[in-house]
DNA sequence: CTGAAAGCGCTTACAG
DNA sequence: CTGAAAGCGCTTACAG
């Protein structure tokens, strides 16, 4: 096959130096105009594309956006949580928008994941998104920090200042989901999320949902707190625990859409109706909360501006611009597993 | 912030010459173990990663390979079909193993994607997935071809040999679908989807569909047959169409589970009974599947095999091995939506 | 407006 | 086993 074409071929073929063909290429207004053009034509003719690898170490960036994906490694591998799989569909397009392009990979917490990318000059930066114990990971972003390491974090702020955090507020949207559930006359409302700073996320609507409970006047009880991590199976074990303790409740808040769907699958088994005896609000309105048996009543975030403003944060900070933390609202969906009318 | 460090730091401070510090960090037998060992050391103490655009250049190529979903223009920019999704997880996963990075790329199906990553040396090879009309853009992969590039396709076999296609087996999901409908009494299937060459994958679907319904002297009935692309709204529509024609039906099979749950949502709204009145069957078995209402029967793919398929297929051709097309075994999965027994 | 030249940071024949 | 040197294909001061 033939090799493929490099500046040298155009110039030869223009009868131009290289340099004039690298200026045109950029299109430089340093050439004349219809040399530019003329040197264009050639290249397209012959299909030449710029060596990025080439360029790269020119210019020593990569136009290039690494997105790290860190699994909880309990998670089933086929299973990928489909909020991230949304997010992951408007960082893409966020960061071809901007021209870039996006290396993605999936790693276990437990992997050296924290250095390649930036380091290996294959990256300008990286956008982290995860929803592992947190305090696995923290100690890997001061190694970031400590490394200059361009990157922003998805989810709840963090405490040290200079890691750039993006996410939706979890604390607004503890409080609306449990507001809507008080507003249907709820009284005893379940928890089925961790709640320790090890989820920061997952603890952050927990202080929402409590902060609503005491606006009416209610005393969060601690004892319908129940842990769980963001998979269909911890819901449904996290429902079964709080059944089997034989406390009173009327309504669930799961802190993730993938935990009230084990719920909803642990209260159907046991013969509790949805909504009538027991309503449920999930949180993240992924695609089958609206297919959920009844559909699932959540809080949105919303992916597609958060996958812009992931983008943007990280662009601005490889730019030495100037960049702030951000918190995303959160909109209620109301569907039947609490408040919309039966059918 | 201090500039990274090159290899000629670590030589500066192992006390060796710049190739010896190259040799030793690609492990190389030819350095002494002790030196190897030493400059290892010093290397990681130093944070030094090889600079990828330079060791890319100089070895020409590039350790990545590129993933392009190309998307039916059609479809809602915010609703990735989900099928693809899961293929993204494993193709990521795969490439991984094989020590690849991974490119992820998006696109209309409109731009002009054919070229640029392998021919700006970015990456080795590409993994074109997508569902779009396939007479758009047939003459975009012979010019993929004419390049030389290195490339390999997700669906149904190409009739241009040269091109690789890796693929489930599109007409025995058909054949079996049809054979389980039938099975269950079910003698009136329409068909929701697209049965031209536009759509190979559909196409073959179609087909295995028909040779099922002749196995049983059942001379399949184009009256049946619905065109729709894979999203719910096109399915929605596709079974409006069908109700409307007043012509006798007691089964549907959608070439996409997306179609059979927007014709789940059709048959609904007119007060038609799944699976009483109107069995169905879906195609994919997207994680939707499993929470419609009824739970959907459909066809699995195998995402997780057939991203390891298609990434090992892709690295054969890029090292010049020997490579052939592929089909994958299907699955039926049964549930509520036919032939699994009522709740 | 254009060209000759340096240099980005590696890998790898070549010589010893 | 080790080093000096060439060269991958660009971009961009520098000189004209």
């Amino acid at each position: 096959m033939a090799s493929k074409a490099t500046s040298i071929d155009i110039a030869y073929r223009a009868g131009v130096s290289q340099s004039t063909v690298s200026r045109a290429l950029r299109n430089s207004p340093l050439v004349n105009l219809e040399t530019r053009q003329r040197i264009q034509a050639i290249a397209k003719e012959m299909n030449y594309k710029v060596d990025k690898n080439a360029s790269n170490l020119r210019t020593q960036n990569s136009h290039t956006l690494a997105l790290l994906i860190c699994e909880d490694p309990t998670n089933d591998d086929s299973m990928i949580n489909p909020f991230f799989l949304s997010m992951l569909g408007s960082i893409t397009r966020a960061t071809a928008q901007q021209g870039y392009d996006l290396l993605v990979s999936f790693q276990q917490l437990s992997s050296d994941w924290h250095a390649d990318y930036e380091d290996s000059n294959k990256a300008d930066g990286i956008i982290l998104l995860g929803y592992g114990d947190y305090m696995d990971y923290a100690h890997k972003l001061e190694k970031l920090l400590a490394q200059n390491t361009h990157f922003v974090i998805w989810g709840a702020e963090h405490n040290n200042k200079s890691v750039l955090s993006i996410g939706c507020d979890n604390h607004q949207g503890g409080v609306i989901a449990t507001q809507h559930m008080l507003a249907q006359g709820r009284k005893h409302i379940a928890f089925l999320g961790d709640s320790s700073s090890h989820s920061p996320e997952f603890r952050d609507r927990y202080l929402g949902h409590c902060e609503a409970l005491k606006e009416q006047q209610i005393k969060p009880n601690k004892q319908l707190q129940f842990d769980a991590i963001s998979t269909e199976s911890s819901g449904f074990d996290a429902a079964n625990k709080l059944l089997d303790k034989g406390i009173e409740f009327d309504a669930i808040f799961a802190a993730s859409d993938l935990i009230a769907i084990g719920a909803l699958r642990a209260l159907k088994k046991r013969g509790v109706d949805v909504p009538n005896d027991v309503a449920i609000i999930g949180y993240d309105d992924i695609p089958v909360a609206s297919f959920a048996n009844p559909s699932l009543t959540t809080i949105k975030q919303n992916t597609q501006l958060a996958g812009e403003i992931l983008v943007e944060s990280l662009l601005k900070l490889i730019r030495g611009q100037e960049v702030a933390p951000m918190l995303i609202p959160t909109n209620l969906v109301i569907r039947h597993s609490c408040g919309a009318s039966a059918d």
